[in-house]
DNA sequence: AACACATTGCAACAAAGTTGCAAAAAACAA
DNA sequence: TTGTTTTTTGCAACTTTGTTGCAATGTGTT
């Protein structure tokens, strides 16, 4: 299902079976003002008025169950958040775009637009997912 | 600096310019045994006798530090390491192979023999380092 | 062996994430 | 709207994970 910005934060919960509430409005709505992936500490600070951090946590996890959003990790151990473009269904994210880590500005990007080339296995392994993360400059730095 | 299983755990941490410490021994040793990456959870419970957390922790930033071995960070938000087979030098390692994470076993390996296919970046976008990650059924699980 | 230096383990702490549960809010039905 | 059911929230208590300072111990060197 794809998330365009024409759909109101409610529209799009509706769209994806959520019951609409205030916190996922004002989750969602972060989201979708924001261009680059945000962590769990963005979210608890960003998000206006303060939610519990049990909220939060339970947000994000409903978002990426439903297919609103996807994790990417990071070298540093910890979960990024970003929004699905688009044919991210309940259950199976298909994350054939590549992330992006700048190291100045340490702001992480989905590159919707670059293509990941096939990249062939050894004999008897099975690809299912696969995840691209390049770290470097980027445009906004250099 | 090549890690080569003709070495002794000994030999391979002078190389390294480490002092040879009991848990460096053992922690090293278990990497050598093993194929796959382990977790920082894995070396606790692995090391024969126990460690102090805190051992096991240092011990592998170290090791990390000196290029023995890198770290691979992982979907559900744990770091897994693993050793480094060439070319990883101090303060830059060089992982132009691919991880493998196998959602049956969930073990994770290294692919040494696939070549990670270049990738064009927009204009503006400067490549450093690149890693993938590929999830799906290993060829043991097959 | 004696020295300098590096490493360890402990304790105390900080941060991150989880669980159960009662209260509040949302959805639903009449 | 009102009442009923179901979902979501926030709190408290807890677990797990990771960090720091420091005294004690171990390692390398002469």
């Amino acid at each position: 299902m794809a998330i365009a910005k024409q759909y109101t934060v409610n529209e799009l919960l509706r769209r994806f079976q959520l019951n609409v509430t205030d916190s996922r409005k004002k989750i969602l709505q972060l989201f979708l003002n924001q261009q680059e992936a945000l962590a769990h500490a963005d979210i608890e600070k960003k998000a206006g008025e303060k939610f519990d951090r049990v909220t939060v946590y339970r947000t994000l996890q409903t978002f990426v169950e439903k297919g609103l959003i996807h994790s990417i990790p990071t070298a540093d151990n910890s979960i990024l958040y970003a929004l699905c473009k688009d044919d991210c269904t309940e259950g199976h994210h298909q994350d054939h775009h590549i992330h992006f880590v700048c190291e100045q500005c340490e702001k992480t990007a989905c590159l919707d637009q670059v293509n990941i080339p096939e990249i062939k296995l050894p004999l008897g392994f099975k690809k299912e997912k696969i995840d691209v993360v390049i770290s470097g400059i980027c445009k906004a730095c250099s």
